[in-house]
DNA sequence: ACACATAATACTGTATCCATAATTATGGAA
DNA sequence: TTCCATAATTATGGATACAGTATTATGTGT
């Protein structure tokens, strides 16, 4: 049998420490004991070593010579740092969007966007999660500039390795489809404009939201 | 003798690939002969294997299963995907880097910017080339934002791919200068937003000497 | 009893080896 | 002569073995 899509095993198993520490499984500053991983994986360090060294590059562990490899901390200075970042980057992505959609594409989008609105109407909230993923790549997709994507993806992975990240959605699920209706509006209307400004907004304001809960529980980000 | 940088042997190899990449003396699409390149430096292909694995998550090579390791290939198109971008964080380094930038930090800036002059009065290329890039990353420093900072590096290592990157600011020595100069009077005054537009400009200025030559030498970029 | 030094243990980093898959070359048939 | 199939060679991917360094524990001396 031909496989058809022949990955690397460094790449699955990247891919598998990617899931566990964004599943905060390993949480930030752990160590990560390599032959233990190996053994319970079932393969050798080699492999096991290469996607470390993957991780690494995306920011998402740190290899400290002749010390070893630990999940990175994300610092609440790191959150300022990205948040502003993305909304710019993001904002970019729906101005461009906007301007290389066709009818077809922005219909796409909104069928994505009325699944959003009925996960909010039904309190699904992992639904809303999803949908409010697909929404966001999409338009990222639409920009057509593969440089803007791989940047935004790295970051986001980044933004992931904090535990508040994947819960600041929950709170202020009405305000983001709020945001999002807007958004989508701007689209459809096709102004580029707006767009960006509105897609720009909607990220600070979730990095608020975020750093409302940060003040609510004052452990470390 | 106890080293104070226990830098591993994959990063130094990583490294020294790199250069012979920024160098073109690996120039892009080129197979890279695992271990040919181990024997050649002397150690094992095991390094080899994960500075090739951190230089792919880097762009800079494309690791085909299976099938090899190669040089990244970079399209006109990436070039204008890349270009608006780097504007764009350029750009917003330099009204970040305004808005942080003490007295001395804008005097070591004038510092750089003098060497820049100086190296323009006698044509000495090597030194132009060298003050422009380090008054670029003194800006980025400066705004203290440091994933923006590596958002721009990781982008700028791909730009450095392509063989025309090095030569673009020869043909307009001139016309660099002449923007730095503008721009060093923006942070002096402390106008971020208009250092902000003028980084921005710069930069894509730098993208249509690119294209010019682009046209005149109508190979693959 | 506490502190410092030395030894032992354990983990990282590197090398060597093996298996599998891909490419190329050679031979045969149309 | 050309095209296809099969075999051989070569390179990649993974496993295992080894060396060197850091950390920890234990013992001795003050």
């Amino acid at each position: 049998m031909t496989r058809i899509a022949p990955t690397a095993l460094y790449q699955e198993v990247a891919e598998r420490l990617r899931q566990r520490i964004f599943a905060h499984e390993l949480t930030p500053g752990t160590w990560i004991d390599e032959q233990k991983l190996a053994e319970q994986y079932g393969i050798s360090r080699t492999p096991l070593r290469e996607a470390l060294k993957v991780l690494a590059s995306e920011g998402l562990v740190e290899l400290r010579p002749r010390r070893g490899c630990y999940v990175t901390e994300i610092s609440r200075q790191d959150l300022d740092d990205i948040f502003p970042l993305m909304a710019m980057l993001e904002g970019r992505c729906a101005a461009e969007a906007v301007r290389n959609a066709k009818s077809g594409d922005i219909a796409a989008l909104q069928d994505i966007h009325a699944r959003l609105e009925s996960a909010a109407r039904d309190g699904r909230i992992d639904a809303f999660f999803e949908a409010n993923q697909e929404f966001h790549k999409r338009i990222q997709e639409l920009s057509g500039n593969r440089w803007l994507l791989s940047v935004i993806q790295d970051l986001r992975k980044v933004l992931k390795l904090s535990r508040l990240h994947s819960l600041s959605l929950e709170g202020r699920l009405q305000q983001s489809l709020d945001e999002h209706r807007l958004i989508m509006a701007a689209v459809a209307a096709s102004d580029a404009t707006k767009a960006e400004k509105l897609m720009h907004d909607h990220l600070l304001s979730g990095r608020e939201a975020l750093a409302r809960m940060d003040a609510k529980t004052p452990k470390a980000a």
